[in-house]
DNA sequence: CAGTATGGTGTACGATCGTACACTACGCAA
DNA sequence: TTGCGTAGTGTACGATCGTACACCATACTG
């Protein structure tokens, strides 16, 4: 008989991406078609794994696995790795990528003056707010008031900012530089 | 009288965070120092202002605005979405880039063939197991054994795949095509 | 000043929850 | 073949849950 417990799971995650809310013993019966104490023995065997655990009320709650997704790599024999692998500790896409939440905003990107750096129209950058980032950094500038992204560099008459589409020119700041954040991630759905 | 709302949120916020769980009423009014009907009417006002939502069951989950972060400093006009307002109904980036986390699998991505996607060298994908994806869609399909990340094209000699950099022939299948996913979202880290 | 939201408290109640115990069916190894 | 662990059902029960209704104090407003 095949483990029937991956699929139990998957209903679960579903309901989870609807509600953010792990369900009672009883609604996880009806959700994947067993009796209550067939669910009771389902998410014993759950917590156990470390796919769900319990709130000091007895109410359950996700825990690190429950968030985990199955990684597909690239060599020849590898279908098994976990998502925790490529992410390393971070147990979601959010914990992956934004490292310090307080100080992390996001923003949507408006033209393609930075294509070559894999960053497109409709594309969402992670800034982390810090006006004093290393040179070479992708940055979010205020110029004259607007908010441009680009490479920050320096040369012989100081600090400019550099597209990466050579359609367009690099920028010179007249009086000042303002260096709002540091772009450390990008995400974007097809 | 000062408005005390805020101090309860942050209270709620900070269970949250340890048990990924919004707690009982009781449990709330404990939390915060009121009776079980001022924890009553508190919530009322969190879901009347978008900070919390109630699973069918009654019980409570957050919601969008639970997670948005206060925006720090100020900011000029047209910049000060916060990621909420962005991602439109989804709460987190997991929950923006992942809508069935059941049949969804994270990628990584080797070489250049698909950079004019904006899909690069180490870049992250999100994709849906789907055998029958539409034409034109970025789609993980398996040739020969190998995965390959291309565009699903379909023309006179019947399907095949397409690499969005030009230094790459198209893929025509020599038997069959076999399909694993389609590509729905994509991250990166810089 | 009277009227009315607003933020509380207290009590009560049926519904649902989590837990426990007893039992069945099946696969597998000694 | 016996024994045992695993996955599941059925029933039962006290505790807790979410909800409702009545009431009180303060603050603002016409």
């Amino acid at each position: 008989m095949v483990n029937k417990d991956p699929f139990y799971l998957g209903r679960l995650q579903d309901y989870y991406a609807l509600h953010r809310l792990i369900p009672s013993y009883a609604e996880i019966a009806t959700l994947v078609g067993v009796s209550k104490q067939g669910a009771v023995k389902f998410i014993d065997r759950m917590i156990f794994a470390g796919y769900i655990s319990k709130a000091p009320s007895g109410r359950l709650s996700p825990a690190n696995m429950f968030f985990a997704r199955p990684h597909v790599g690239f060599a020849p024999a590898g279908f098994a790795s976990p998502a925790t692998e490529i992410l390393g500790d971070a147990i979601t896409i959010d914990d992956y990528l934004v490292e310090h939440p307080s100080s992390t905003v996001l923003v949507g990107v408006q033209g393609d003056s930075m294509i070559n750096a894999g960053i497109h129209d409709g594309d969402f950058l992670i800034v982390e707010r810090n006006t004093n980032p290393n040179l070479g950094k992708i940055v979010v500038a205020i110029v004259d008031g607007d908010f441009t992204i680009k490479y920050l560099r320096s040369g012989s008459r100081g600090m400019y900012l550099e597209p990466a589409n050579p359609d367009y020119p690099d920028i010179y700041p007249e009086e000042s530089l303002d260096i709002y954040g540091e772009v450390v991630g990008q995400f974007r759905k097809f």
